[in-house]
DNA sequence: GTGAAAGCGCTAACAT
DNA sequence: ATGTTAGCGCTTTCAC
């Protein structure tokens, strides 16, 4: 069932059943009556690939993210699909693992695809994937930063900032020998960034290098009892430590109550990315909180202003982060 | 740059530029090589929706969840995309938030982008969703359940079942006065059929009708301690609980610890739904693990197979579920 | 307000 | 192995 039969069926052209379907103000009452009994008699459903390709708009936004599997992610992407259905818009997602080169093939397959828009949980681009993406000239949204040159709008928060922000917070709190976990993937550079801003702030403040720990599984919590362990056997045996993924640091403190190890006493714990736990293990987790909705929610208006050409004022907005104090630290 | 533009600075017909990219073995070494230099020489991306059209192969899969944000389901659709990539499809992702009017016009959506096929962790269909499949004629996999009367294909388990089992464990442990908690959604018919099964093996047991509390949101582990109350409070002051989703029963475990009411000494705890945490809090949850990258995975092979025009052997397939029993009970 | 004509950029089917 | 022809089903543009 085609258009056109729709059309014939209603004793009209073509044309005034696709103006129908797109706004059926711009049809005459006795028409528009016509041609809704003859799309509903027939159960038409129009085509969206062709209409796709005819006015080269697609009504699909895409995004990457690291995996899909971690709530930390999985929030934005419930939040984009969120804000863009009211628009007309679906949401093709593509999970990168951290990994440049799958970023690459992803981002070409999504231009190939004509998407309308794409937003990005970077992973530190190649060049190629810069490339595509301008000679595409489609708009672009970095996530979770405030890139010194954006390759088009970001919606982030300064990362660097929030691991200075822990090392401040440690360091009042009278701790000194400072240690930090993260993860270990070349593409995370956000994790790397808090890390940076850790390290340097610990420095500023006099304290001796953070020992660093690195580990794989960013959501496997069952490392907590091995990392609790390192940290335990660690030179200088850290005082406390900044774990940047939640999970990591949920995984010690209940990995603590069995080892009988006293959180803060013996090892303040605190971690980077809010967690539904954190306030309820005990100790309560201190932690970095991001506004993950906002994240995404952010990311779908910016990409409707610009669909809707109005330019964006603001192209790159911060949507900061918190520290939220608990009884781990 | 179109695909014409390729040809003319390769020297070639359109038709040779389609199929070297598609099945470079089609064409000989010699006008491939052309083919691919002018290719990369204007970087040249096919434009899919066009070949869509054209061919009637979207080579996108859409998949319904109630909500990405909930882990149980994030890790299906990341499986999924995952197993399907590798085949060039990629996965759009729709939200239902457990309503069927919301699943009705997602599904609407998405027959009317032509995907190549759907996968639905379905919410109760309305009878037009059943009617807009079965008219598109497209392949449906329904996901987390084994229905008696499928739209098409199923990959599940039997969710009576597991409610049987955690009656039938919890009795045998001894445990006489049964609580469930349950997520209240009426489109949530998947954790309906637990407590049903739930509710019919107590009764076969001789064990009085289990307690019920419904709640709202099943991802909200702060709801513990709530419901916790309840629970001690709750006529006949029942001795176990059956939760209908982790992190509830999670945030009753922690809970438990700061109220100073003894799991499984005073109630004993179990969830439907593995989770990463069951292992790690204090006592360990007793869970219905399903294996749900499994679920997501077979979706995508089944969906290959039929996109490969190979009939599916056997379109119902149930990945069962495990009862690991731990501490709390 | 409505309709006719001309593509959008590709692939299927057929011919060579 | 390569090229030619004819659409796929819609929207855009322009005429009325």
């Amino acid at each position: 069932m085609r258009i056109e039969d729709v059309a014939a069926a209603a004793g009209v052209s073509a044309q005034t059943v696709s103006r129908f379907l797109r706004n059926p103000d711009l049809v005459s009452a006795g028409l528009a009556a016509r041609v809704r009994a003859a799309v509903e008699a027939n159960g038409y459903m129009p085509n969206r690939v062709a209409g796709a390709l005819a006015s080269n708009r697609s009504y699909i936004v895409a995004i990457l993210v690291p995996t899909i599997a971690n709530p930390i992610h999985a929030l934005p992407v419930q939040a984009l699909t969120d804000a863009l259905r009211p628009a007309g818009y679906q949401v093709l997602v593509g999970a990168t693992g951290y990994d440049p080169t799958t970023e690459e093939e992803l981002v070409a397959a999504f231009v190939g695809r004509r998407v309308d828009g794409i937003v990005l949980t970077g992973t530190g681009f190649t060049p190629r994937t810069r490339a595509i993406l301008a000679h595409a000239g489609i708009p672009v949204v970095q996530l979770w930063e405030l890139p010194d040159d954006p390759i088009d709008m970001a919606v982030g928060f300064d990362n660097e900032a929030s691991g200075e922000a822990v090392a401040r917070h440690l360091h009042a709190r009278g701790y000194r020998r400072l240690a930090v976990l993260s993860h270990a993937a070349a593409g995370d550079t956000r994790s790397l960034a808090r890390c940076r801003g850790f390290a340097r702030e610990a420095a500023r403040l006099g304290l001796p290098a953070p020992l660093s720990y690195p580990y794989e599984s960013p959501t496997d919590m069952t490392q907590g009892a091995r990392l609790l362990a390192l940290l335990r056997e660690g030179v200088g045996r850290p005082d406390a430590v900044f774990c940047v993924g939640a999970p990591i640091a949920i995984g010690i403190i209940l990995a603590a109550a069995g080892a009988g190890v006293a959180i803060p006493g013996e090892l303040a714990v605190c971690a980077f990315g809010d967690n539904d736990l954190a306030p309820l293990v005990s100790p309560a987790l201190t932690t970095v909180r991001v506004p993950r909705q906002e994240l995404g929610r952010q990311a779908a208006l910016m990409l409707l202003e610009r669909f809707a050409a109005r330019g964006v004022a603001e192209p790159v907005v911060d949507v900061g982060f918190e520290l939220v104090v608990r009884a781990s630290t």
